[in-house]
DNA sequence: TAGATTGTTAATCGATTAACAATC
DNA sequence: TAGATTGTTAATCGATTAACAATC
C-alpha cells in the first residue's frame, strides 16, 4: 500500500478518465483489426494533443515503440489492467426506485466487468424478490450481504434524505467506493472513494449557455 | 450575441458547475430561513476556497455586501437568472428504452424548470402513445414536433449506433444543446452545445483506485 | 468607530502543449 | 540508413489560492 505509492507520482483525475476513453477506443480499433496506432492518431479522435496522450500513458510505463506507435492489443491489455477492468467487480445497487431500476436495466455497466450482485431497498414489496437473478435485500441486511459477496463498490440511488445514513451503513459494511446519484453532499472516510453524478447539474450548465446567448 | 461577448471574460466550465451547486445550496438555506451567508461559510460546505466562491460570483456582478456577505434570497435569484433557471425549458427525450424511460421517471430534472415536452422513439409499439401526458413520436417527425414546441434541449438516450444520425436530425430541427448518454463520440456544429454523460467512465475511474490499492 | 467581509490583484500551483533527443 | 514516433523536459497556459485595500 504505502509500498507502491512512492512509485506513482499521483495521477490527475482527468488522466484516469482519459485512460478509460482510450481503452474503449482501443477495443473498437482491435475489433476493426487495426494493429498499431500513434499518439497523434489517437489524439485526433478526441480532439486532444498527442503529447497529452503520450504523457497520460507514460505515467504507467513505456508502452510505445519509437517510429511505430502503440500496439493496439498490447496497450489495451495494459490499460485494462491499470483500470482494474481485467477482472469482475461485484457491485451493490442501493435504492430500487425509479432511478435505481433504471440503472439496473441500463446495460452499459455490465460490459466492462461490473456486475450488480445485490440490490438493497427498504420497500417491503421489493425485499425478498429476485430481479433477473439478482436478490433484493432490506437495508438492514446490507452489512451481512455485502461482506458475503465481497462487494467493494456501491451505486447509490436513494432519495437525498436517506443518503447519508445509508452511506454510513455501506462504509461500516466495508464498501470502498460509492457512485452517488443522490443529490446530496455525502461524508465518507478518507479511504473511501466517492464519486457524485449529478444529472441536474449537466442540464443546468447547458441552460446556462442557452440563457447566455439570449441575454 | 457578439454584442454581449465582449463583456463576459469567458467563464470556466468548472465555475458554471459550481454556480449550479451554490444555487441549490442557497435554496436550502432560504428554506431554513437563513438570511445572509459569507463566502467563507458557503465554501466550507463544499470544501472550496472562499476566494474561489467570491471569484466565481464576481464574474457576473457585485452581489455581496462588505462586512455582511451575500443575501441568500437575492443571490439565489441572481444565480437562477444567470443559469437560465428562472424560466421553463421544454426538453426532448430521444430514445425511450431502458435508459430513456429511466431518465423520464427520474424526477430530478423537473424540479428546476426542465420539462420533458416530447419523447421520440422508433419502436412502433411506443409511437403514438402518451406517457403521463407526454406524447411519443416517431423520429421521422422530430423536426416538426421540436419546432412546434420550441424545444432547444435534447436528452439523447439511444444506442451508440443510432446516435450520430439522430443527432444530425436534432441539429437540423434546430436543437441547440444535447445531453448525450449514448457512449459514442458525436459531431455537432460549433453553435450546438454537447455534453456527454458517460456512466461507465465513472465506474471505471472508481475501479482504477480500487485496483491501485491492490497492486 | 471597530469588526467583518467583499472584490480584486498578485502569487502559486498544476495541467496542457511544444519541442526535441533518443531510438525503433 | 532515413523516416517516424516515442518519452521527457521545458515553456505555456489557465485555474486556484493568498493577501489586502475598499467599504459596509
Amino acid at each position: 500500500m504505502a509500498r507502491s505509492s512512492y512509485r506513482l507520482p499521483k495521477i490527475p483525475e482527468m488522466t484516469v478518465r482519459r485512460l478509460s476513453v482510450y481503452s474503449r477506443c482501443l477495443r473498437e480499433l482491435e475489433e476493426d483489426g487495426v494493429k498499431t496506432i500513434s499518439s497523434q492518431e489517437l489524439a485526433e479522435r478526441f480532439n486532444l494533443n498527442s503529447a497529452q496522450v503520450r504523457k497520460d500513458l507514460a505515467y504507467f510505463g513505456e508502452f510505445g515503440v519509437r517510429g511505430i506507435g502503440y500496439y493496439v492489443a498490447g496497450l489495451r491489455a495494459e490499460l485494462q489492467k491499470i483500470l482494474g477492468l481485467d477482472r469482475e467487480w461485484p457491485v451493490a445497487l442501493v435504492g430500487f426506485g425509479n432511478l435505481g431500476s433504471a440503472l439496473f436495466n441500463y446495460r452499459g455497466f455490465g460490459r466492462q466487468g461490473f456486475r450488480i450482485a445485490a440490490i438493497f431497498d427498504d420497500d417491503p414489496a421489493k425485499v425478498g424478490r429476485d430481479v433477473d437473478g439478482v436478490p433484493v435485500f432490506a437495508v438492514v441486511d446490507m452489512a451481512r450481504e455485502v461482506r458475503a459477496r465481497s462487494i467493494q463498490i456501491a451505486i447509490l440511488a436513494v432519495p437525498a434524505e436517506g443518503a447519508q445514513p445509508v452511506t454510513d451503513a455501506l462504509v461500516a459494511a466495508g464498501i470502498k467506493a460509492v457512485l452517488n446519484f443522490a443529490p446530496s453532499r455525502l461524508r465518507v472516510p478518507r479511504d473511501v472513494r466517492l464519486k457524485d453524478v449529478d444529472l441536474s447539474i449537466e442540464l443546468e450548465t447547458l441552460s446556462f449557455y442557452l440563457a447566455k446567448s439570449g441575454r
